[in-house]
DNA sequence: TCTTGACCTTCCCATGATGGGAAGCCCCAC
DNA sequence: GTGGGGCTTCCCATCATGGGAAGGTCAAGA
């Protein structure tokens, strides 16, 4: 299977299969005559396997943690719950800065007219001289 | 004011400021004769809106758009609001694809044992086994 | 057989926003 | 005058990915 068939069969773009190469997180495959990687079922199966760690926003770091543990025979349960739970406190706290900035720009947005007018309480706040968006901007300003 | 105040003052790191200037977002400031940048209370104001409206999550590229409308005494609050609803839409997509993530990691851990054998039910979805994961999972995956 | 197009290879560059650090100049306080 | 801290520019690193150039290779069709 030449790097083509590997990355439509895997749905990893060839430039990445090669990065990911590069990097260490796959070994380096076997080459034809002309020096074409060659690939086989095994490998595209670590390949769908740092497809689907990536989609699921495991950073290739955490994705290499993962695959060894995949490959570890003699691994425990817990350590791949520890990545999975502390990936997962993570996101949650990113999802929760980013619900705080969208609760303030809901609030100054729903406070601006959207009109032909030029004040606006939405520009007013990034200045520093909003009224009473003040509370839950400094909310923001603490997470961020 | 020296670079080093205007940080202080306006919580913008000197390197910051100094990269900000270099790709035009904000203006070059007048030196002293031994070549320190000087920056006045203007200059701080400009720099607390930017240092805002990137708390707010903005990118570079819009909260120089925020800025020219700050700046435009003819603008329009509508021009704004349309800048932040675009900039909310894009927030909650990305909420929505990590909590996408983040629910089908927690179904994962939870069916997880997280005890001392090697089988794993967070793995087996990672290599595709998944027994009854493969619902939320789909889902995630023509989320990302 | 020759050409053409679609592969493959490596190498360099760009993204976005930020930080680290080196080398060198400058100023103030002691 | 010396030491420490601030300023300057310049280069590099991050993280994951894509773009594109230059060159080799293979397969199919004229």
């Amino acid at each position: 299977m030449n790097i083509g068939e590997a990355s439509a069969a895997s749905g990893v773009s060839a430039k990445m299969i090669r990065y990911y190469e590069e990097i260490g997180l796959i070994r380096p495959v076997g080459r034809t005559g002309n020096n074409y990687r060659v690939y086989g079922e095994e490998e595209v199966h670590v390949l769908r396997f740092i497809k689907r760690a990536r989609s699921l926003g495991f950073s290739l770091e955490e994705t290499e943690t993962l695959l060894k543990l995949w490959q570890d025979k003699s691994r425990t349960s817990a350590s791949v719950k520890e990545v999975a739970t502390a990936h997962i406190s993570d996101l949650e706290r990113r999802i929760a800065e980013m619900q705080g900035m969208v609760k303030t720009l809901k609030h100054l947005a729903h406070c601006c007219g959207g009109d032909d007018r030029p004040s606006c309480p939405i520009l007013d706040d990034l200045a520093g001289e909003g009224a009473g968006a003040r509370q839950s901007s400094t909310k923001t300003r603490q997470i961020a």
